[in-house]
DNA sequence: GAAAAATCTTGACAACTGTCCAGAGCGTCC
DNA sequence: GGACGCTCTGGACAGTTGTCAAGATTTTTC
């Protein structure tokens, strides 16, 4: 697709400052990210993040409703093509475990912007649709462990997605220690989120 | 107590201000908060700040260890006094939906310094200090539980706080939205909990 | 009551922030 | 070739930040 149209370069541009402040928040955290900081993580200057986004708020924005086309269809396949309860909590529990360790800066990107929005109502829609989104995805691994016959579910979607987002986080801000630390954390994430899967679908 | 040595009154100082840091870390969040603004929510002016403290990061440390003073012991009358497994769940839910919605600023301030740890090495052992005290007092509801004859413990003490941890920020967030969230917010946090813990206890 | 010490205010500093803008560099079209 | 529009740079701005220090004020000590 040689024939990019002007939007398209627009959309790209974008984009292409959107990971880069991704990058930035994911290492620094909000609170310690400015836009020069962004800027100097990508091919740009500092000038050009005005040109592409009104605000900060709006580039912000922009790469949480990014973040939430990487993140919500993780567990799919492993849903998909589970054969028995066991199984899906094994393949589901790997992911997680990786993941945790594979994209750290992703998700402490996630957990520090859903607690920036409590303070700036600006991000609170963007952090809500995708909570809803993390929520359904926990939603379809209960619903396919039912399917399978685990038992029932003793919860509903919102608790159960709480109660397994509780144990993500509690394994990032261990994992933040140190790289020994992590791979005890993304061990222990494992073994926990199994534990708490066949305790609350039985 | 009349008789107050120096080294008394630079302490009750150091606590105002961490009172009024508590208050304005609450409001603000701590990307917003600087040392000028925690010192107009004090009667004192901002120069004071670095009498009583060498460091932002001291002060912000002080205010998080004095924090853990307010929380830990917040449901050790409910599990003292309780008499069924029932009553006992009661009990705790509705002292946390209080909570929830009567100290908000208080946990926000948590959750936000709790995350701010992951970027800023200063604070982790403070919080890491904090959060096992809060599982030790998640830890006591489980043991009491068990002992009042509900069943038996599904999941480790660490599983249980993440899981019912999780529940309580996915409340403080949906919370922020305004008064009336706040108040389904409480509601719906009682009942998840329950839910949560009559699984995991069973 | 004077001298000394502790406490607090005020203003300054360098560094940083988000935002904006004048202009340079560029390719495209008449 | 000249004018135009899009893209990007780099600097300037007003405001904020954490930090510090000189001096005023209060409290303590002798």
């Amino acid at each position: 697709m040689v024939l990019t149209t002007r939007v398209d370069k627009v959309e790209q541009r974008r984009l292409e400052l959107a990971e880069s402040a991704l990058r930035t928040l994911g290492d620094l955290g909000y609170a310690r990210t400015g836009l020069r900081e962004i800027a100097a993580n990508s091919p740009f200057s500092h000038g050009v993040v005005h040109y592409y986004f009104h605000d900060k708020i709006e580039l912000i924005t922009f790469c949480v409703r990014h973040y939430k086309t990487i993140c919500s269809r993780r567990y799919d396949d492993a849903v998909a093509s589970a054969t028995t309860p066991q199984g899906l909590v094994d393949d589901v529990v790997a992911i997680m475990s990786r993941t945790l360790l594979d994209d750290a800066a992703l998700h402490r990107l996630w957990y520090d912007l859903r607690t920036q929005s409590i303070f700036e109502p600006g991000l609170r829609e963007d952090v809500r649709d995708i909570d809803l989104l993390l929520q359904a995805m926990v939603g379809r691994i209960v619903a396919r462990a039912v399917e399978l016959g685990a038992g029932q579910a003793l919860v509903d979607e919102a608790t159960a997605y709480a109660a397994v987002d509780g144990l993500f986080e509690q394994a990032l801000v261990a994992a933040s220690r140190g790289d020994d630390a992590a791979q005890e954390a993304a061990t222990l994430l494992g073994r926990r989120v199994a534990a708490l899967l066949r305790s609350i679908v039985a």
